[in-house]
DNA sequence: CCCAATTTAAAATGCCTATTTAAATTACAA
DNA sequence: TTGTAATTTAAATAGGCATTTTAAATTGGG
């Protein structure tokens, strides 16, 4: 019985590396299998005998990269379950942006693509990945807001926090695009965003929960 | 004989219509003139004819597609210059949201794809065209966060504002696609939305600047 | 050295696209 | 009505590039 795994994995490994930043950089459609096999070093039937086909490439190599990146940031911050939820939820918000900022980051990216241009192959698999992750943040946000938030509070709050974290995705993708040449956004410094995210957040949720608050006690 | 309801429109006109919608449904790339066509109920030689390419018809789509909407929602809600900012600043963030949401709306979602895909076709008359708002908002920022606010925290705060708009956007688009089938993102009520966006952004900015304040005075 | 796993080059396969042309039709003005 | 220009139409042009397959060459372990 040969070693299947540590020769073998060398060129399969390249291909997921390449695969998830080509893939991250130009989506599904766009990215061809002739890029990805050139920045892997690796020859063009390489993809059909490792993986059976381009869409399964686009599964692994995007499987690869979120469980490369979530050991690396992990979700909650290495925090106590009991720590307070504002605590745990700005935990939260920098692994999140930190992930997504990070320049060796592509599982967002890839998320981004699929989002503008859904091809559904991804679908199943974010499902089952994303939306844990999903549901943890909203509970945090019911603890934040208080018991007296409405479902659609939760919702917006948690699409407010999303939007800005997708924000940076955005801005870190068009950097060389140069569309606003007068202003340079630069967010470059992902740490001093994160920051920014979690005490602009923080203080939004706040006046929503006291104006929640203040209507629940006033009638 | 005046014309009581059914004129029809120009050709031309058709044509603008539905390359818009579908410049902003497949981006510039997946859009085919002949779908684009076949909406319009032209024939597919009329591109050519009415624009002298395609890249032309995607400028002048996005160009009528910006304009209509900007007289439908004025960036500026109608409201007087002297104005308290934040006053300004939240009918600039509903014009925003409102012509974002609409469903028939869609030089943003074109802007959207040519971020998520840039061709660099509509750099130009975007810088054109965008960077004045751009720059109003800067300034309406730059008086709600106090002069002691530094050019970070200003970027900073109109990325967090126009990730939360954007965010409507990018779930408009995917409502076919629903991606997260148990949380259904019900994003539909756009006018409570913009008011959140309003409500969350200003208390997030009150925040910024307090601290800004406080670190000031105790420096 | 042998055999299986892997890599390679080249070809097969497949499909769709923007654009042009020239003829047909329409609109309109004289 | 008629002549002319604008518009629309159908068909042909021309180009391009991708994924996948095949069969031969190579590698490396036992």
């Amino acid at each position: 019985m040969p070693n299947l795994k540590t020769k073998p994995e060398k060129t399969r490994t390249r291909l997921l590396t390449a695969a998830s930043r080509i893939f991250a950089e130009k989506g599904f459609q766009d990215a061809t299998i002739a890029e990805i096999c050139g920045q892997a070093k690796a020859n063009i039937a390489s993809v059909n005998y490792h993986f059976r086909d381009k869409e399964t490439l686009y599964l692994e190599s995007w499987r690869f990269a979120f469980n490369q990146e979530l050991a690396l940031y992990p979700p909650d911050g290495g925090l106590m379950n009991d720590a307070p939820a504002e605590q745990q939820l700005a935990e939260r918000i920098k692994s999140l942006v930190r992930r997504i900022g990070d320049e060796n980051s592509y599982s967002f990216a890839i998320i981004h693509k699929e989002m503008a241009q859904p091809t559904r192959l991804l679908a199943d698999i974010l499902e089952k990945e994303i939306n844990p992750q999903r549901l943890q943040m909203f509970a945090l946000l019911k603890e934040c807001l208080g018991q007296a938030a409405s479902e659609q509070q939760i919702q917006y709050c948690h699409a407010s926090i999303m939007g800005q974290c997708f924000q940076l995705l955005r801005l870190k993708h068009m950097q060389g695009a140069r569309p606003f040449r007068s202003h340079p956004s630069d967010l470059s410094d992902t740490k001093a965003f994160a920051e920014h995210v979690v005490q602009f957040s923080l203080a939004g949720i706040q006046a929503i929960r006291s104006q929640t608050i203040n209507l629940k006690t006033s009638v």
